[in-house]
Order: structure tokens, then sequence, then C-alpha cells
DNA sequence: GTCTATAGCTGGATAGAC
DNA sequence: GTCTATCCAGCTATAGAC
């Protein structure tokens, strides 16, 4: 037989698309019993194979979320690199950008908790699935940067103050809009209080290096 | 013989010892395994019990966490409730505050993903273990007042920020302070923010329903 | 590569003696 | 109330036929 070999191309295209076919009853199980609520025999079941099937593409449960860490640590770099219309104001893309997070992390909780909250015990991404999210927080800075904003610590507030956002949506209304209708206020008054204290400490004072103990 | 009733006192306070000793000992697991990296086979070794006097007290595993969670709700109440001096400035006690809140979640990762990440999937605590969390909003909120904020949706503002600060130092800097450090300036950006605010639109304007499309 | 069948274990929870 | 012993369901992962 010709194309015998693992390696073939087309050989390939099969291996990979049964891994999508088995990933994608993973991302379905994961929404609709929870992360972590679901077994192999269930993915399975659901996928229409067998278990051993299963481990001819995957060397392990763990495995299995790596791969779909890596799907949606890509989904997420897209779609924030995203540009919604150029010639736009810096700031409308800020907002712009800061629904966009709140909207990928709140249409699928099961994504939100695997990507964002460590909530697998015992799970750590693979080094190739993580890279996408630091390509994500790289769009960040330069998106702040178009704003006049370029200190580190100023950075991590928009981080922390987006993502509190998210999370108490989350967490105590989740479905609803009680915090992701508080994004405008929430870019304002950042925009506003780092305005403020670029004018205060005017150009680069080099981020001067408070003391940082561990 | 006398006391024989299960309802006597101090048959209660053997009860309650005993059962203190299983919440504690799964106190630690939690601690050293993860929030639900442990079983009652664990537990009971560590504890230096049996199973079924685990069952003696808990009529399951979920009874155990909803302990926990009443015993950490009760410790954050407490905590946040700790005037530190009166006479004290709004504002300094509201950095205080901030500060204490930052410092009860991540001194103790299990406990804060027990009360504030919901991260056991079907657990739900009891109304009577979830009561003190109630009390300890309603003083956040009277702090907020103190400071001159009384909207709604500024009350939610604050908990995001300071939520993205633990948040974000847990995922990204644990046990750190590239974000706790940041508590001062976040405060700093609120108050100037909501102070602005009021300047704007003066005294009780009621929350104007702003449309919220979901 | 894919199947059927099952190994091997660990989990929460219980029976019944004391 | 506390024990020893155990049940049984569930899990991940594998052996071996095809």
């Amino acid at each position: 037989m010709i194309n015998s070999s693992d390696s073939s191309p087309w050989r390939e295209a099969r291996r990979r698309s049964a891994r999508d076919v088995i990933v994608a009853a993973a991302w379905a199980l994961a929404r609709e019993e929870g992360l972590s609520g679901w077994s192999l025999r269930d993915l399975v079941r659901r996928a229409g194979i067998s278990t051993p099937t299963v481990y001819a593409y995957f060397d392990s449960k763990n495995a299995i979320y790596d791969a779909m860490f890596g799907e949606a640590a890509t989904e997420f770099a897209d779609r924030m690199a995203e540009s919604t219309d150029d010639a736009e104001d810096p700031r409308d893309l800020l907002v712009a950008t800061a629904r966009r997070y709140a909207r990928f992390c709140l249409t699928d909780l099961a994504r939100y908790q695997l990507l964002f909250q460590r909530a697998l015990p015992g799970f750590e991404p693979s080094p190739q699935s993580y890279a996408p999210a630091v390509r994500a927080l790289q769009g960040a800075a330069e998106l702040l940067a178009l704003n006049g904003i370029t200190e580190a610590r100023h950075l991590d507030l928009w981080t922390a103050l987006i993502t509190g956002v998210v999370s108490q949506q989350f967490a105590n209304d989740p479905g609803g809009d009680r915090w992701t209708r508080l994004v405008d206020e929430s870019v304002a008054m950042f925009l506003g209080h780092c305005r403020r204290a670029a004018e205060r400490e005017p150009e680069s004072s080099p981020d001067q290096a408070e003391g940082a103990p561990s």
C-alpha cells in the first residue's frame, strides 16, 4: 500500500479531523455538564466512538483539556485582535474591546473557567496551548498605548478592572447585565484617572521601581 | 441514665466539638490538596476517625462543604466589620477595608474559591451558611455611603474593581503583590470618579434605568 | 484504527457488630 | 457513636480480537 506512513498528508488530515470531532464533543459536554462534569464514557457515547479510539488521539483526559485550552486561547487571541473599524477613536476602540472581552467570557462559562480560572485541579496547559494568550495581552498593551497609557501599572489596573466586571457578572448576575453595562463608565473612570496621572507626573518617569517584595 | 437525650447540653457540646474536628481536618486538606482534591478517605485518615463517624455528623460530603462555607462566611463578615480605628477619615477606612479584603482572600485560596468562586460544581450553600455574607455586603454599602457614594451602580463598580484586583493577583502573580499594591491607586481612581459624577448630576437622580440590552 | 470487554482503582456511602 | 468490613457505582486506561 502506498502512503502507509503515519505522516502522509491525508493521513494527517484524517487524524486531525478525528481529533476535532473528539474535541468538539468534549466542548459540547463541558458546556452542558460543566467543565469537569463529564467522563470519557460520556464523551465516547456523545461522539459515537469507543474509548480506545480516544486514546489513539490523546494520551489522557488532560490531553483533551489541553487541546481545548489551545483552541480557546486561539479563539480568544483572534477575537481580541479583530479591529472593529479602522479610523476609529482610540477610546471607542478601548470600549469596544472591553465589551468584546466581556462578551467572549460571558457567552461560554466553561471556556472562561478553563482559560481564566484554572478551574481544573492538576491541569496545566502546555506552553504551545498557552502561547496565543500572550499575543492577546500584547494587543491590550498596544491598545492602551494608543490611548496614551504606557505605564505598566496602568495596564495591570486595566486588566483588573475589566476582569472584575466579568467576574462579578458571573458570580452575582449570570445571564444578566448588571455589571457588563458598567463597562462604559469603567472605561471613563480608567481613562480619566490615567490622564490626570499623566498630567501630574509628566512624561516617562520610568515606572519608578516601587519596592516589590516577592 | 440521666441526660441520655440527644439535646442535652453537654451532648450537644460533644457533638459540636467532634464536628469541629472534622471541619478543621477538611480545611487542612483543602488548603494542602485543593478545595476538592481530597476524599472522605483522606479526611478520616487525617482526623483519626472512621467513615461512619463522619456520617454521624454530616449527611454527605457536600454537608461538610456547607459547614466550611458557613465558617468562612462568618470569618469574612467579622473581618470586614472590624473597624480599624474610629475617628478615621472615611477614605482611609475605605483603603483599609479594601486591603483587608484582599488580604483575607489571598491568604487562603481554598477559602476564596469556596466563598467567592463557586468552584464546586453541584454545591450550593444553604441559606444559613450564606447569611453572613449578606451582612458583609451591607457593611460595604455603608462604608461607601460614608464616602458620599450612594448610587447602586457605584457599589457594583466598587466590588468589581476590588474583586478584579484579587482575581488578577491570584491568576497571574500568586504570592506576590503586583496587583494588591494597586489598591491605593484603585481607591483614588474610584473616589475621584464618583466625586466628579456626583458634581455633574447633583444629588439623587434615582439611578436612571439605562436601557439594558442583554 | 477501531472495536468489545474488562482490568484496576477510587469514590461516596452503608451494614452490622460492639 | 464508633468501629471493621464492604458495597457498588463510577472513573481512567488497557488487552486483545478484528
